[in-house]
DNA sequence: AACTGTGAACGGGTTCACAGCC
DNA sequence: GGCTGTGAACCCGTTCACAGTT
């Protein structure tokens, strides 16, 4: 589990010598898209602390966050946005384009499809499949969906290596079954299940009622204490 | 900060000694979801190591998170579904019926309101609103679309303590100061922004593209590998 | 014998304080 | 002087090992 010193590959690619926290991952989104706001109004330059303000944090976080890509600040003066955007941008994968396969065209599925979010950020709905022959053909967008019995062939074709699972529950741990078996290496889920899949693969889980359920644990409690006052 | 020891108030109700750490509760509305699947198969008693590979955690995980509400297991045995699903959904305040408000007609606005999840677990959306005038009055599902201008009379009117946020990203934050305004304590934003609320508001942000984001950061990596080797 | 409940050890992530550099 | 970069301290949550209970 311990990674080496920093060190160079034979190519000469720099190899950074400490992995970067999950937690840091999930926030890099973040900086990115207050970063590209800064760009857009002409702003060249950012300290942690305007940076933490406008993404929810506090400065020795986002300090912390970006130093682990590298020393990318300028001590004294701040960070530099554009050149920030660009290495966050390399760090998350976004400098290419991801076809993303979606399973599921229901109420969820076609909201997805139609996801503005998602093409800004570089991910493409490749294809888009569903288990009703009757839904077969019909258009979301520019895309055609395909039969859910197509799914291994279509999606070793177009070389998609995410996928979003937007079924009901019960269909969600076949379909996942069915991903990894046609060469998909990580799985945005939707329905509300847990999924069980290999190791290798990369598995995150979205779950509306269960945020929402959170939110009334709270609400509940704060109820609770005002009626024991 | 620090809680008192365990007490009763005046009205006898016990009042637990430590709080419930917040990963678990994000964890105990999967143990609910499980318990309740294994309630519909007549099981009738659950050990944590069945519950906690149902939940994708670990038993001693399971143990802990389920000793937080209370010594509800018995030894030798393991716990008693039916009562377990009490005793949770009692935590969570899913005794009763939560209205929400959903604020956002647009795709994603949409499919919400048709989530079946929601209703299932007791959260009702009992008042829908958009911005756009020619959409006022449109039926989705049985609830007819309220105009935003009239946000504020119709939450106090109808006691609405939690909302959801689905607008563009650039109408989240004034959404957010409107709702707090209108008494609204618990905000679910599935905005890609970051919004400021005051500190007794609970918030809680899902951003569909971050999710991808980190998904492609792991691709990513993984190519990056293989291409060194 | 089986399984829960929990103090204690551990580990990842956050915060702090300040050294380092512009 | 201003702001980054980071070791060290701290904190929360996870895991472990086993005592306690049926």
């Amino acid at each position: 589990m311990r990674e080496p010193p920093p060190d160079r590959t034979r190519s000469g690619a720099r190899v950074r010598a400490r992995p970067i926290p999950e937690a840091t991952v999930a926030r890099l989104p973040v900086y990115l898209r207050v970063l590209q706001d800064l760009a857009s109004q002409q702003i060249q330059t950012v300290s942690s602390e305007r940076l933490a303000e406008a993404s929810g944090v506090n400065p020795p976080k986002v300090r912390k966050d970006l130093s682990y890509l590298g020393s990318y600040g300028t001590r004294g003066v701040g960070y530099d946005v554009e050149y920030l955007i660009y290495q966050i941008s390399r760090e998350l994968g976004l400098t290419q384009d991801w076809p993303v396969a979606l399973v599921g065209m229901g109420n969820l599925g076609q909201a997805l499809s139609g996801y503005k979010g998602f093409p800004e950020r570089g991910f493409r709905i490749a294809a888009a499949f569903d288990s009703d022959e009757s839904r077969v053909g019909e258009k979301v967008g520019n895309l055609a969906i395909e039969h859910i019995g197509d799914l291994e062939r279509s999606l070793k074709e177009k070389g998609i290596a995410i996928a979003i699972i937007a079924t009901p529950a019960a269909a969600a741990q076949e379909t996942a079954e069915r991903l990894v078996a046609a060469g998909v290496r990580s799985i945005l889920n939707f329905a509300p299940t847990v999924l069980t899949v290999p190791e290798r693969i990369h598995l995150r889980q979205v779950d509306l009622s269960v945020e929402l359920q959170i939110l009334a644990f709270y609400e509940q409690r704060a109820a609770g204490r005002k009626r024991e006052v």
